[in-house]
DNA sequence: AGTCGATTTAGAATTATTCTAATTATCACT
DNA sequence: AGTGATAATTAGAATAATTCTAAATCGACT
């Protein structure tokens, strides 16, 4: 079973919620980033939709990416020097990426740290979005269950 | 005063302490990151090299970056899809990056709370590093003082 | 002096991303 | 349903950061 497998209707309702005009190609760039729980770059994602949408172009797909994000329906993933990710997770989470198989994890943290983190700022300065990378390894855990349970949740 | 002004035998025990060779390209971009408190792209470090060392390549200032990221002197900092940012600061810190001045912010956080975030991860998830960014911005707290005291530090 | 491996160099190549200008679709309003 | 203003899409070129390549150079050690 797919994480999540919306609608037509249920997408656009997604898109004209937050004031973005739900274009056929905006939605299929949605939907891909959504019935998949790992965290594609922007080539990966033009590869999926293309499937669905043979016509669509790659700046069509960076344009749809660039609104997603910018209404907050999916997240940037910005590791070293690689491509640029996205995420389709919306609730507030770490990313943890395996340095041997080059995955890339969500990783749930307590909310209580979350919001420790968004206050220890000094004064004047405001933060309107947090980003928390983990690097390092997963001795034997390679294989996780798909379930978004307590601690973390799909690879790549 | 500049922050920091090693002599070229410091410079050489540092690069040697982490079994780099301390050929003359590596201490001037070292020093060149070292001398100015702020998070210099590959380009400005070129330029700033230049001036010292007129016939230094742009390949080998990303060369000596890698060495010197690998070994842990200096920290890399990858903020959105801008291109790369090198940062002198060895201590544990986060960045705040402010949109609308686009300057970077080193951010001291207390201990206690990075130590917490090195423990949060789920069984079998081992970091070797950590990586914390905000965006927001910066009301009325543009030039801040260099000092290197409690909060934060200098900017871009 | 001679060799070996690591480093530097210039320039070409690659790659992710953005830009451009023309076309086409969408929405609000008749 | 039709129309016009506005916004989105498209193909391809352009840009810009980074990496690669192959040759030259350096330095340590016989």
């Amino acid at each position: 079973m797919p994480s999540t497998n919306e609608t037509h209707a249920a997408l656009c309702e997604r898109l004209k919620a937050c004031d973005v005009r739900p274009t056929p190609q905006r939605e299929v760039v949605l939907k891909v980033i959504l019935e998949k729980r790992d965290h594609p770059t922007a080539d990966e994602i033009f590869a999926r939709v293309k499937a669905q949408m043979p016509t669509i172009s790659l700046a069509t797909v960076y344009n749809c990416l660039e609104t997603l994000v910018g209404c907050g329906i999916v997240r940037q993933v910005n590791l070293e020097r690689a491509p640029t990710r996205y995420c389709p997770h919306l609730h507030e989470h770490a990313h943890f990426h395996d340095e041997e198989t080059g995955r890339i994890h969500d990783v749930d943290l307590p909310e209580e740290l979350m919001a420790r983190l968004r206050e220890v700022l000094p004064p004047g300065f405001q933060a309107s979005s947090i980003e928390l990378n983990f690097r390092g390894s997963t001795q034997g855990h390679h294989a996780l269950s798909p379930s978004n349970g307590r601690g973390n949740a799909a690879a790549n």
